[in-house]
DNA sequence: CAATCGCTTGGTAGCGCTGTCAATATCGGT
DNA sequence: ACCGATATTGACAGCGCTACCAAGCGATTG
């Protein structure tokens, strides 16, 4: 005998089936095809399954079926606001079906994000969920070759691996410019840090905004690689008023960094938004009730992991979306820091 | 033949052992504790398992070992920043290791933990973190009964289910109001939300420090069970405000609530320092740069997390702790939103 | 009334890996 | 040169579940 210690008290598929005077395979068609059997055999399975308190064991189903109900979320950082209401929703979608959630953080990085890939895909998993559009070569290679869902979230562009949702970071920044333009402000600087692909996108937007105005100056554009932070906020917006004393608005990339520039032009006594307008990114929870309130682009990072998780529920069921790329587009929240002044 | 297709192209441990020329037990062994191997093999399977790229099914090896190596990590919120630093911390410690993470939200609801406690114990975890020390006692007696290095965070208390890490709450908060005290100040108002345990315990600091300056007033007290933000912080002040409009002093249960109060003084022309002092709780970012720059009691939740990984880490591979209970302690942060009117 | 159909149910044989224990190789000490 | 001890290695069986196929069965049909 291989095995020392058996376990007597176990409790195996195989005793339920015992209890419930079938056989294990009818048993385990009970738990994941109920339908499939007669509604006495169902009743007693379920009778039986309750009072024994059997637990599945996870492993062995996913041996012998060659799949998981684990779906696997790849996000570049777990500390910023954005991600956590995306996995909210992410979570709530998840939670109550059959499937689990397995949790990744690439901070940042395709490579590591690859690496992770690969991680995940040995565990079969049923569905996976990954950040952004720009993956490596090898990542997009392996992905299309998978036989999974696979949602690609925060934004949408063309040739998705799978499926797709988010919404259009430059039209976004195009957006939060015009306003700023239509409040008659001129020489609107820009903030941007960490300068991931999407911040990027956020910048390509802010520069045809402004080329289109007539109005685009490489002076007014200050950003970094630096992770952001309230205070990295107050940082830049010095160091553009330090570059470009005639701005009258600013752009940051963030919510964060809005923030930040608020509380600099307070310790200036610069009075927002009379001598300077400011327009954020995101629209976090706070951005509408600072003092002033914070204008910024609100984006519906809920709904976008709430829909990416459900989409692929609703791939594995067989019931998949007739569109693959879901534009959950942005709004242009105007509050008093981009109010035009009187 | 039960089974259809065999997937000829396959890469099994049994691939591997061929090419290398041992047993699949040896090339087994190979992956999990390569010093029992000569160097001779152990360079053949190694060079072998490259060669073919082979990835091993973890689920057979869950199911024949009867172990996983997965760290479950039960936490009540995702949306809240502090959970967002303890987590990075575990990933942090835990990235790079062979152990991977399963991370679950209980939403603050231990019912919900205990469901969750017992889905992740299904799957035989290598170790667990659980937030907090009040669970139910079911969850209690699960968990005292399993075999796997568990430690809570959070907080400390007496009688570890089985190791511990964290800070007291209640001293945390004593302190903080010991501050506002020494600055001179007398009515000191409690703001509080969503009064989980934790910020339970707060407020019982809080109670403790005012009675024992007998200045304690329960019409000082404002708390709601809605989870927190920086509107409920303006929200809770106006209340507070409402009640006792004579107070000096706020103290708020975390960063959110403190920096919604900030807001709301400034709405209602209300000088910070001057008219009223400010202190947060948990020394979020953003703390630092307001303006003025808010005091708050700063707690090393990223270290807590870090810590708790590499002390379930350290247990697996039998160099347990010595002590099971380790106090992270907690600082006062004093800045300009409590400093002494002049 | 036999042939056919669809629905349920059960038997068999693994999924890929590792625990146990036995067998063999290696080694130092006397 | 012999002995027991230690380091390596391998054989075997089975972890708990499900894929596949086939069989049973009552109902339907020409």
């Amino acid at each position: 005998m291989a095995r020392k210690h058996i376990t007597p008290g176990k409790i195996r598929l195989a005793e339920v089936a015992k209890l419930a005077g079938v056989s294990p395979i009818t048993a385990s068609r009970f738990f994941r095809n109920p339908d499939a059997l007669s509604a006495g055999k169902r009743a007693r399975v379920e009778s039986a399954a309750k009072e024994l308190g059997y637990v599945p064991n996870l492993a062995a189903r996913a041996l012998a079926s060659q799949r998981t109900e684990v779906v696997g979320v790849l996000i570049p950082s777990l500390t910023n606001n954005v991600f956590a209401d995306v996995l909210r929703g992410i979570y709530d979608a998840l939670d109550g079906s059959r499937y689990s959630i397995q949790l990744a953080n690439t901070r940042y990085s395709i490579l590591q994000e690859e690496r992770l890939l690969r991680l995940f895909l040995a565990q079969k998993p049923a569905g996976l969920i990954i950040t952004g559009i720009n993956q490596t070569a090898d990542s997009r290679r392996i992905m299309e070759t998978v036989d999974c869902p696979i949602v690609q979230i925060m934004e949408v562009g063309p040739s998705p691996i799978d499926m797709m949702i988010g919404f259009s970071h430059f039209d976004a920044a195009k957006a939060a410019i015009a306003h700023l333009l239509a409040q008659g402000n001129r020489r609107i600087g820009f903030l941007g840090a960490r300068m991931d692909p999407r911040v990027q996108r956020r910048l390509d937007g802010y520069r045809a905004a402004m080329t289109e105005a007539a109005l685009f100056d490489p002076q007014l554009i200050v950003t970094t690689a630096i992770p952001t932070s309230v205070t990295l906020g107050g940082t830049l917006f010095a160091d553009l008023l330090a570059k470009t004393p005639d701005i009258d608005a600013v752009f940051c990339v963030n919510d964060d960094l809005a923030l930040g520039a608020l509380f600099e032009c307070k310790r200036r006594h610069m009075a927002v938004p009379e001598q300077m307008a400011i327009v954020g990114f995101n629209d976090l929870e706070f951005m509408a009730s600072s003092e002033p309130t914070l204008s910024s682009v609100r984006t519906n990072r809920y709904e976008m992991g709430r829909n990416a998780a459900m989409m692929v529920i609703a791939t594995l069921e067989g019931r998949r979306p007739a569109e693959p790329i879901v534009d959950l587009g942005f709004s242009v929240m105007e509050r008093q820091s981009s109010a035009r002044r009187s």
